[in-house]
DNA sequence: AGCACGCCGACT
DNA sequence: GTCGGCGTGCTC
């Protein structure tokens, strides 16, 4: 091992490769595989971080130019074979950078770097009338200043990328003593401990029994747990989590981050206490670093947490559960795009640890699996100790027909009123946050639109503001129209925010609670409102997806999904699947315990089958159909999808890239006929003031349709100046937007 | 990403 | 000529 090969920590695509370091005599004992390294880098023989995977006695590279590794750090944080083996696949897999995939598999505290902050040199003699001087001129440098005075607290790298500069300014002004570079780094924070009551094994039933062990007898295929919401799948992961410490191994448990409130972790550390640890985004990074370290440490056996949980470092790692599979928050929505699921999957062949994936409505993908063979299927059919809710679709149109223009039906509208005399809970659902999804002009028609991206601006009652919610920017609600001058401003389309004043203005005796992510925006506000309403501080729940999952109220007797159609329509092909899964998660908040559940379901295409099959409660009928949908679409179980899209600031230079790849996709498709749609504007064709195009491309075999793509991207990259154009690919997406 | 190098326009 | 801004190419 004269040579280690490492990974340069940095997020470039042209030094994304391997580099050879001599590792000196002084460190030879110490370095392993793994290991986080110093090396010198480039001309100046700055030092960077880098990764050793892998050493070797040869090299290509001329000896001459061969540099020797200059440290290791103090705190020698090694990953195991295991880990390396991860971020390789996700770098491969998911067409990331290896040093992108690296700093996805370890905690952040690791990976933040010391960052570079740029700043005025506030120091110099006649600095004020040096940038005043500059200020005149115009050219980058003035741009910087310009910028610093605005914005004072910003690091090296921003600047650049908001300015669109290159570091040579900087590099001048910082050599004329104009500016100045320094390091800041973030302060580690402490881990809050709660307590929690001791719980012991409750007894199985048949299913649940069968079910454990088979889970136990550690089989070498994925296992889909399939149970009805109420079946006691938690209690099953318990003892199988049991078996698996007990034999002196550890456990992943996956839970989506919406659902990961205290009341699941107590269940877990009411049973398991201090070998149980968490990890979720709440958390700070020095608390989520100090989670991975004791896992690294072997202090805890047990780690249960959102996606990035499955990274957590165990030696000896005996079982993954990923509850509530079909949950597409387990598919990273940034860079790395990596499937939690996949990479499960990978974990666990590498490691010989079981995989346990659980929900109530599996996905359409891993049902497919199942059924033809890749994942065993176990079932859980019947429910402990409560009752079916009882769901009723309501036909919106027939409402309208009977001149009914109210958000609640008639049905819905008697019912929270009977409920409310009974003294029992409400749960009203409606998936769109906001008070009025857009605001117009009554004389001219005229929409309310961001100015960054063309999306409606979405009117917020409680601040009075009109807010972009893909960019955030806000806006004051303006009293005559910016286009015609009328006056006739109007807002439409219904939200949270408005249910509450319909609930306040319809039931006004009715005590009420809202949960979105504007009403959940302060620390602990999440848990605050779970718990007034479970202690009955509140009559009625109004909320957006966050209430729909895993949340258990006894008292809670009704719930009214306002509009299914919300997703239903939203064009993407896993609509009826999202919608399924939703209505169904939703409908089983009613009923939990004593009392008898009833649902609403309130839309305007009461025969589609997602909402029929949510009623019957019948997954297996929506499967079929859905699959048979799948197959004749040619979607994803039956092919995958390649989603490119490409997006700029400059709108005519994103258009003729696209139009370039686009052509240079079908030039070499003409050997692989594979399906390639034609260049269109993304759903939303301007987002943060950057345009965006996409093109799509379908094919049965993946790493067929991966070299493709890959190979034509590179061909777009040699061939076309793609400065300033970024390429967005993402494989089998949940959302075609 | 960030360093040195080299090109090119502005100005003594 | 030459100074300084800015783009380019390379990094074991």
């Amino acid at each position: 091992m004269k040579y280690a090969n490492i990974i340069v920590d940095i997020t470039n695509e042209n030094v994304d490769k391997i580099f050879h370091y001599l590792v000196p005599e002084c460190l030879k004992d110490k370095i392993r595989l793994g290991m986080r390294v110093f090396v010198p880098f480039g001309y100046g023989n700055r030092i960077i971080e880098g990764y050793v995977i892998g050493f070797s006695d040869y090299t290509d590279i001329e000896e001459s130019r061969i540099k020797e590794i200059a440290s290791i750090p103090e705190d020698y944080s090694i990953f195991s074979e295991n880990m390396i083996h991860l971020a390789k696949y996700i770098a491969d897999r998911y067409y990331c950078t290896k040093c992108l995939a690296f700093q996805c598999i370890m905690p952040k505290i690791v990976a933040n770097k010391l960052e570079r902050y740029i700043y005025i040199n506030y120091e110099k003699e006649d600095i004020l009338s040096h940038i005043d001087n500059l200020m005149s001129q115009n050219n980058d440098r003035a741009k910087i200043i310009n910028y610093l005075l605005k914005n004072p607290d910003i690091t090296v790298a921003r600047i650049k990328k908001e300015l669109n500069i290159k570091d040579s300014p900087i590099k001048t002004l910082e050599k004329n003593n104009i500016i100045k570079i320094g390091f800041k780094r973030q302060i580690r924070e402490a881990i809050t401990k709660e307590k929690y009551i001791k719980t012991s094994s409750f007894k199985l039933n048949n299913e649940q029994q069968q079910a454990l062990d088979f889970i136990n007898s550690e089989p070498k295929k994925p296992v889909l747990l399939f149970g009805v919401t109420g079946a006691g799948k938690t209690e099953v992961y318990m003892q199988v989590i049991e078996n698996v410490i007990n034999k002196g191994k550890q456990a992943i448990v996956l839970v989506p981050e919406i659902s990961l409130t205290p009341q699941t972790v107590e269940r877990f550390v009411g049973r398991f206490g201090d070998m149980v640890s968490v990890t979720h985004s709440r958390l700070s990074d020095g608390q989520r670093f100090d989670q991975w370290q004791r896992a690294k440490d072997g202090d805890i056996s047990i780690m249960i947490g959102a996606r990035s949980a499955i990274f957590t470092p165990f030696d000896n790692l005996g079982i993954v559960i990923i509850d509530e599979e079909h949950e597409i928050s387990y598919k990273s929505e940034t860079t790395p795009k990596y499937d939690t699921r996949e990479v499960a999957i990978e974990l666990c062949k590498q490691t010989g640890a079981t995989l346990v994936l659980g929900s109530a409505t599996p996905s359409v993908d891993s049902y497919y699996k199942a059924r033809s063979g890749d994942y065993h299927l176990v079932s859980i059919k019947n429910r402990i100790n409560n009752r079916l809710p009882n769901i009723e679709i309501v036909d919106m149109r027939e409402e309208l027909k009977n001149n009914n223009k109210s958000i609640f039906s008639k049905d819905l509208y008697n019912a929270i009123k009977e409920n409310l005399d009974k003294n029992l809970q409400t749960i009203l659902f409606l998936n769109r946050r906001g008070h009025s999804t857009f605001v117009s002009c009554r004389a001219c028609g005229y929409v309310m639109e961001c100015e960054n991206c063309n999306v409606n601006y979405t009117y917020h009652s409680k601040r009075n503001k009109l807010i972009c919610h893909y960019c955030n920017s806000e806006k004051d609600v303006p009293n005559i129209c910016p286009s015609c001058s009328s006056k006739y401003i109007r807002y439409f389309g219904v939200g949270t925010q408005k249910i509450e004043e319909e609930v306040a203005k319809h039931f006004p005796e009715a005590r009420v609670l809202r949960m979105d992510i504007d009403a959940t925006s302060k620390k602990n506000s999440h848990e605050k409102i779970l718990e007034q309403f479970r202690e009955h501080k509140a009559d009625i729940l109004i909320g957006t997806q966050m209430i729909a999952k895993g949340l258990d109220f006894p008292k809670v007797s009704l719930v009214g999904v306002l509009a299914c159609d919300i997703i239903l329509n939203s064009g993407d092909y896993k609509s009826s699947e999202y919608t399924f899964s939703l209505l169904t998660q939703v409908a089983g908040r009613a009923g939990r315990a004593e009392v008898e559940g009833k649902v609403f379901l309130q839309t305007y295409m009461p025969e589609h089958y997602s909402i029929v099959c949510a009623r019957n409660n019948d997954y297996l009928s929506f499967y079929k159909r859905e699959i048979e949908e799948r197959k004749q679409g040619f979607y994803p179980p039956f092919s995958n999808i390649f989603f490119i899209v490409l997006s700029g600031k400059d709108e005519e230079k994103v258009f003729e890239s696209i139009k370039y790849l686009h052509s240079i996709l079908i030039y070499y498709n003409q050997r692989t006929n594979f399906f390639i749609t034609d260049v269109a504007k993304a759903d939303i064709y301007k987002l943060k003031n950057e345009y965006r195009y996409k093109i799509y491309i379908k094919a049965e075999d993946e790493t067929r349709l991966k070299n493709f793509v890959m190979y034509c991207i590179k061909i777009l990259k040699e061939k076309k100046d793609m400065k300033n154009i970024y390429i967005n690919i993402s494989l089998n997406p949940n959302y075609m937007q």
